[in-house]
DNA sequence: TGCACGATCTCG
DNA sequence: GAGATCGTGCAT
């Protein structure tokens, strides 16, 4: 088991999005005990034409961290409350990134979010040598589901449609 | 400087 | 079905 390179989130957003799937999550906390996740479900958002991501507004001071190279942490908070968790993919200037919204039995990116206990200060944090999150590696997994992606009406039918979520089939 | 809204969840 | 709750982007 080891942790996931920079080179691993170098990769196209879609392709992350379903390798993550049945890898592990680490959480180290402040009191450096640690917990380990499986990824169960996420979605991938690709670049300034998809208007789905946040990035399709341009780069701002809120999404300039999607135009880094891959492996970077973007958190964001909506309606007030909630920490989205999301992993930078791609290359340099190519926005994409890949929104975790299940591990373990948790399944919803708010819940996620409040279990990690995310908040502000992870933006930008780099997966690859941070003490406080990372992705280890896992066997790709073969058996999942698609399904459009949630809470995006506001984009237009033809991205709000797109079967760019990924759910991990637990049926063995 | 102000305003409407959102990659959500919980409760009733 | 509505409220909680606040940073962001865009209009003023």
């Amino acid at each position: 088991m080891y942790r996931l390179s920079n080179n691993f989130y170098k990769q196209d957003a879609l392709t992350v999005a379903q390798k993550l799937l049945g890898k592990i999550l680490v959480r180290c906390w402040e009191d450096s005990t640690v917990t380990r996740y499986l990824i169960t479900e996420t979605e991938a958002y690709l670049g300034e034409e998809d208007l789905a991501c946040h990035a399709s507004k341009g780069r701002t001071k809120r999404t300039e961290i999607m135009y880094s190279e891959g492996g970077h942490v973007y958190v964001y908070l909506i309606y007030g409350m909630y920490w989205m968790l999301n992993v930078v993919t791609g290359i340099v200037d190519n926005p994409q990134a890949v929104l975790i919204r299940g591990i373990d039995k948790i399944v919803g990116s708010g819940k996620v979010g409040r279990e990690l206990k995310m908040d502000k200060s992870f933006y930008g944090e780099n997966m690859e040598d941070s003490d406080r999150i990372w992705i280890e590696d896992a066997p790709d997994s073969t058996s999942f589901k698609t399904a459009p992606r949630v809470g995006i009406d506001y984009a237009g039918d033809e991205w709000k449609d797109k079967p760019w979520r990924f759910i991990l089939d637990n049926t063995h």
